[in-house]
DNA sequence: GTCTATATCCAGATAGAC
DNA sequence: GTCTATCTGGATATAGAC
C-alpha cells in the first residue's frame, strides 16, 4: 500500500481554492492572481487548465451542480414516500450547509447570472427540478395536499432555503440541524392555530 | 399651476439609473460611465454627488431599505392581527415585485456583501426584523402556533421570498399575485395531508 | 505542462476649465 | 455644480523560456 501522501491534482487544487475565494469574497472581488496564490500554482497553469477566470467559474458551476445531483439522488434512490423524501432532502441540505459550506453556498447563494450570463438559472437545472418533481408526485399520490406546483415546492422547501441563506449570511448563529425537527413540523402542519 | 414638466433632480436620475443597471447586470458589471450615460449626466457630477461608485451603492442601499420600511409600516399601522399582517406583507411584496421590480430585487436579491462589505446584512436591518417581530408577537398572543423564532419567520415568509427569487430569476413566469391565495393556504395550513 | 515577465485594456478616480 | 480630458492602478490574458 502506498504510504506517500498523494498530493491533490492541480485541477482540484485550483477549483477548491477558487471555490473558497469566490464564496468568501464574491467572484468579482477575486483575481486570477488570488486563485493562483492560494492554489500554489502559476498563472500559466490556470490558463492551461481552465482557459481563464470564467473557465474556472464554469467548471465550478458544473462541479457543484453535480454535487447537488448526488445529494438529491442519494435521497431519491431510497424510494421513500414524498414527505419523507423532502424531509431527508432538507436534512441533507442543513447538514451539508455546516459540513461543506462552500458547496452549498455556491449552489444556493451565488448569483451565477452575474458571472456566467450564458448559463441557465441554477434553479432550472436537473437536481432542483427533481426536488420539485418529488413534491409534485407526492401531490399526485395524495400524500401531499394538492396545490399549485410552484406554491407547493416553495412552501415545502422555501423555509429551509430561507434558513440556509440566513445561516450563510451569518444572521442565524446556530447550526441548522438544530432547527430540523421544528421546521418539519411547521412546514407540514402549517403555522396557523385557529383555522375556523 | 405650473405646466412645465419639472425634470427629475439629478440625484434621483443617477440613483434610478444605477438601480436599473445594478439590478439588470449586477453591480460589478456596471461602470460609472454606464451610469453616467444612462442618467445623462457627467462623471464629474456623479463624483460630486456621491463620491464614487460605492457611494451610489450605499445611497441606493439606504433608499431601498427605507422603501422596505415604508412597506412594512404601511401594514403595521393598520393594527391587524399577526396572521393578517403577514398576509398583507406577502401581498405587498408580491405586488411590488411586479410593479416596482428593481426596488424589490435590490432589497431581496442583491448580494450587498459583495459591494458594500461594511454594511450589515440587509436581513438584520429594521424592516426585516419588524417582519420577524410580527410573527413573534403572533406567537406570544396565541394567534400563531409557537415555534422557534427563526423557524417561524422562515416558515411564514420563506415560501413567499422563495417565489420572489424565482420570479426575479425568470423561472416563474406568471405574476406573483396569481399565487397569493394558494400560498397563504399552504403556509398557514401546511402541506401535510395525513398527520396521524 | 509549468513557470515568469510582460502586454493590453479598462475601470475608478481626479484635475482643472467653465 | 457641471463638464471634458487625463491619470493611474489593477485585472485579464499572452509570450516565450524552461
Amino acid at each position: 500500500m502506498k504510504q506517500t501522501v498523494t498530493p491533490e491534482p492541480i485541477d482540484t487544487r485550483i477549483l477548491n481554492s477558487a471555490l473558497d475565494l469566490f464564496v468568501e469574497r464574491g467572484y468579482h472581488n477575486v483575481s486570477v492572481h488570488d486563485v493562483q496564490r492560494q492554489a500554489n500554482v502559476s498563472i500559466g497553469s490556470i490558463y492551461n487548465h481552465f482557459g481563464g477566470k470564467e473557465g474556472i467559474a464554469k467548471a465550478l458551476y458544473y462541479h457543484v451542480l453535480n454535487e447537488m445531483e448526488v445529494l438529491v439522488n442519494s435521497v431519491a434512490e431510497k424510494n421513500l414516500g414524498a414527505i419523507e423524501s423532502c424531509n431527508q432532502l432538507i436534512l441533507q441540505l442543513f447538514e451539508q450547509t455546516e459540513s461543506r459550506r462552500n458547496i452549498i453556498a455556491f449552489a444556493l447563494h451565488a448569483k451565477h447570472r452575474e458571472f456566467l450570463p450564458e448559463e441557465p438559472p441554477i434553479c432550472s437545472a436537473v437536481p432542483f427540478k427533481a426536488m420539485r418533481d418529488i413534491v409534485q408526485k407526492g401531490m399526485a399520490q395524495g400524500e401531499i395536499r394538492p396545490s399549485d406546483p410552484w406554491v407547493a415546492a416553495a412552501t415545502v422547501f422555501g423555509g429551509a432555503i430561507r434558513m440556509i441563506h440566513l445561516r450563510l449570511d451569518g444572521v442565524i448563529e446556530q447550526p441548522l440541524p438544530t432547527f430540523y425537527e421544528a421546521l418539519l413540523e411547521s412546514t407540514w402542519q402549517g403555522m396557523g392555530v385557529n383555522q375556523e
